[in-house]
DNA sequence: GCGACAG
DNA sequence: ATCTTGTCGC
């Protein structure tokens, strides 16, 4: 599938922060679609030592949850991590993932929030924006939002809201396992998001396509345990300790 | 100034 | 998330 980038991953944090609030009004709310017969799910290892991203990109086929395709990317982060930034360090390779799929996933799910985010533009946004594919946000914690308590039965799931207004919800996919944080992305709703969610996590507390994207991350990452330690680098509004 | 803070 | 060894529970 091809992306569409708008703007420059090197950018300092309070532009970046403008461009989430430049891109937001893009998004759309819809529900997803019906019966998706291709989902894509999303994530990313980090090696603090060599400062290398592993992202990774696995595709399902419904309704036997087969895995169609998966691919994955190696690169040097460029962006550090800041609670609210995160698509600025992500969002880069999956987006060269996603371009080396052979087919288009319906729906795509990312390992982190969409709507669930200080400016309402979290990772699930930004990269389904980009890429302009129905997408969702499946969080292992919570980044804002606060919400009542989640029965422990699976299935179960809480509004998660922010002054008033529902970002998401809290959804149990497993009894007796801490709930994830399911928000939209673009072209998605938090109803349906939910219904996918709980469709994709039968057996585990992920969903599957998340799940193996994780799986491939982690391999990715201990095939390259040999590489050599980085040096320090130099992001965005890096300032060293002692200046040269 | 203090606490919170996806991955 | 990463680093890092062992340990508790189904």
């Amino acid at each position: 599938m091809k992306a569409r980038v708008l703007h420059p991953w090197r950018v300092s944090h309070a532009r970046a922060a403008g461009i989430q609030d430049a891109l937001r009004p893009r998004l759309v709310a819809a529900p997803l679609p019906k019966e998706p017969r291709l989902v894509a799910g999303a994530d990313v290892a980090y090696s603090r030592r060599t400062h290398r991203v592993y992202a990774a990109v696995v595709v399902v086929e419904l309704p036997s949850l087969e895995t169609v395709e998966s691919v994955g990317v190696t690169r040097t982060a460029t962006f550090p991590y800041i609670p609210g930034l995160l698509s600025f360090r992500e969002v880069p390779s999956l987006i060269e993932a996603f371009e080396r799929l052979s087919q288009a996933p319906n729906v795509l799910v990312f390992d982190g929030q969409g709507l669930a985010h200080p400016r309402r533009f979290g990772l699930a946004c930004h990269a389904g924006l980009l890429l302009d594919a129905p997408s969702i946000g499946c969080a292992k914690t919570r980044l804002v939002g606060e919400h009542g308590p989640v029965p422990d039965r699976r299935g179960a799931s809480a509004p998660l809201g922010v002054d008033g207004e529902t970002v998401g919800a809290v959804v149990r996919t497993r009894e007796g396992v801490n709930p994830v944080f399911v928000s939209p992305g673009h072209r998605a709703d938090t109803e349906s998001a939910v219904e996918l969610v709980l469709a994709l996590a039968a057996r585990y507390r992920l969903p599957e396509p998340q799940r193996r994207a994780h799986h491939a991350t982690v391999a990715l990452h201990a095939r390259d345990r040999d590489r050599p330690a980085a040096r320090v680098r130099t992001y965005p509004d890096f300032v060293p300790k002692r200046p040269r």
